[in-house]
DNA sequence: AGTGTAATCCGAAACGTTTCGGATGTCAAT
DNA sequence: ATTGACATCCGAAACGTTTCGGATTACACT
């Protein structure tokens, strides 16, 4: 139903691949020619097979997103589809498709073994970087084009784009402590995830600058939402000696712990303070508004995107690797040491 | 590098076909061969070329979902987000494609045109359906399988998952009149999107069913978000005899609302009472919570998705047209009319 | 008349898969 | 020896595009 190219040919006289050049701005056509099958394309509403030219092409120009998906599905985290959007944006406006799927934590292994051997994907987005990262290690081995948004532990030679949450982390230490706090809990995601890791570290470091004790059990390790901010908040507030600052390493998991503390009646900002990371929408409106990292995820997206593409086409990269420095907002959540 | 089925056939000593039809399970092939075939399909790490495969098959196993992107990027909305996590869900379990990019809302015709005939997905998901939706048309005249979220003005004659907005802002309405409300307003995305219409209908009707007033100027025609939201309250309390329950067509723009009016030193809930639509997460965590409607974003994402790859497949579908209703979630942002 | 050049055009192969329509060989039954 | 049935294999075409390497023609210049 749909006119091909031998359509066009037979209908304007000509061969196949006289049709094709015409089409694709070759310039041993004649003028005259190049116009007659242009009116004929039209006419016949011709577009070219995307398949069909995939294939002669050997590129798709399409990139793959594959969403980790374990525990808890990381994608309608609010955070992720900011950056997401920039993902979109950025690669449609380049006329590239992006595909999104999903993989549990198990295959993982095998379903990028699949979609690199496949030839599905003129490269890759790697989201959500592990300390030790399988899916980096299987993409390098096959010299595949692909940017990762984190970093791994140790050898991070390939292209990425992070926030330097060590750094950030650091601003909120100084700023805690600097409002008097001295007792310190820490509640972080799983920690093989890097971006975690390097949060935590910040933490652990900002309060050895200050001469600050650290110890194993101001941190907790838990998973990614409210409910899991919300216990692990229970957690410290059960302790003998509670916490005066409960840092947590994303929104979520800090309004879990405010909404745990304003349950045993805790005035958040003035008995407890508690921050979160990322700024969500959210974190401007709950009650207290949080203190929290402000980064821009979709920037991040467009950054990522840009750069996976240039590396796709060959086009320079300045920059291989891309630490943005995150700020801090100061909002309610967080105030003087009581 | 990657290896391909002559490589298979010739390593294996057998014809191309052989090597075809024993890894797709043809029953034509001996046993010993095919084992032998499995064996170096193995060990060179095989993977069919999926460019070759949907070349041949006249198939991608891949479905498109195009966001319009008109004044405000409708997909950082939490709503939406989650929709489309049901959708990468379900998508994914089914070993289908998910293929995801943009359109402007000015040359959304050709965006469609152009991927319908490139016959690059095998169906659509249409998203943010309008009254009058060209993108719709366009898919019934090339017979091109899609589902539709949401609904058109009139003819509906095709695929769609959909919640019951006139019903559920009616729930809204009956709710407010119990309180003791008599002065509304409404403050709406752009009515020539379906969804929202359908809410404004219902907002009116169910003020008609309770012999309420209904003109003109209480309804707001607006953007998606919290500053839209926000400079319609504005307009609304500005007024000399302003209203004293504020209905939204989405959470955001309820947000917004409730900002203004706390601006303004009014108590939600007591001076003024303020209604949202989508309960996303935030509105459970503002101050005060929003008296919202709740739906389940992710699982109207696996229904549309779902009835899709039914549609493709030409398997049964129970029902062409889900309608699914949505329940009223009361909270502290409506009370008692002052 | 022969040569060179430029402008146009096209046949055929290639990308990697699937599948139609046989071909070949074996073996039992006549 | 012939036939039929069955198991196993494969050549070649097809999907729709791009592109290499000429082929053809026209025309100007020796």
């Amino acid at each position: 139903m749909a006119a091909n190219l031998k359509d066009i040919a037979r209908e304007a006289g000509v061969s196949v691949t006289t049709a094709s050049r015409a089409l694709n701005g070759y310039s041993d056509v004649a003028e005259e020619t190049r116009r007659k099958i242009e009116r004929v394309a039209e006419a016949l509403g011709y577009e070219p097979n995307t398949t069909a030219r995939n294939l002669q092409r050997r590129r798709t120009d399409t990139i793959g997103l594959i969403l980790p998906l374990s525990t808890e599905l990381r994608f309608s985290d609010p955070f992720f589809s900011h950056f997401l959007t920039g993902v979109v944006e950025e690669t449609a406006s380049r006329a590239y498709n992006l595909n999104v799927s999903t993989s549990s934590h198990e295959v993982e292994h095998q379903t990028y073994l699949r979609l690199i051997r496949s030839r599905r994907f003129d490269g890759f987005i790697v989201v959500r970087t592990m300390r030790e990262d399988v899916r980096i290690n299987l993409l390098r081995e096959h010299d595949i084009p692909f940017v990762a948004f984190g970093r791994t532990e140790n050898d991070n030679d390939f292209h990425l784009v992070d926030d330097d949450g060590y750094a950030a982390m650091r601003l909120i230490v100084d700023h805690l402590v600097s409002l008097g706090h001295k007792r310190f809990a820490c509640v972080s995601e799983p920690l093989y995830l890097t971006k975690a890791y390097h949060r935590v570290q910040g933490f652990i470091d900002g309060l050895r600058a200050h001469n600050l004790p650290v110890n194993d059990d101001m941190i907790i390790e838990t998973l990614f939402r409210q409910p899991s901010g919300q216990a692990a908040a229970a957690q410290l507030l059960d302790r003998p000696v509670p916490p005066t600052a409960i840092v947590a390493v994303n929104d979520l998991l800090a309004i879990g712990a405010v909404a745990e503390a304003q349950e045993r009646g805790l005035r958040v900002g003035h008995d407890v303070s508690t921050t979160g990371y990322d700024d969500i929408l959210l974190s401007r409106y709950v009650t207290p508004p949080l203190t929290t990292i402000h980064q821009s995820a979709r920037h991040m997206g467009k950054m990522v995107s840009k750069m996976l593409l240039q590396l796709i086409n060959h086009e320079p990269i300045e920059e291989k690797q891309i630490i943005l420095s995150s700020t801090l907002v100061v909002r309610q959540s967080s105030g003087p040491c009581p």
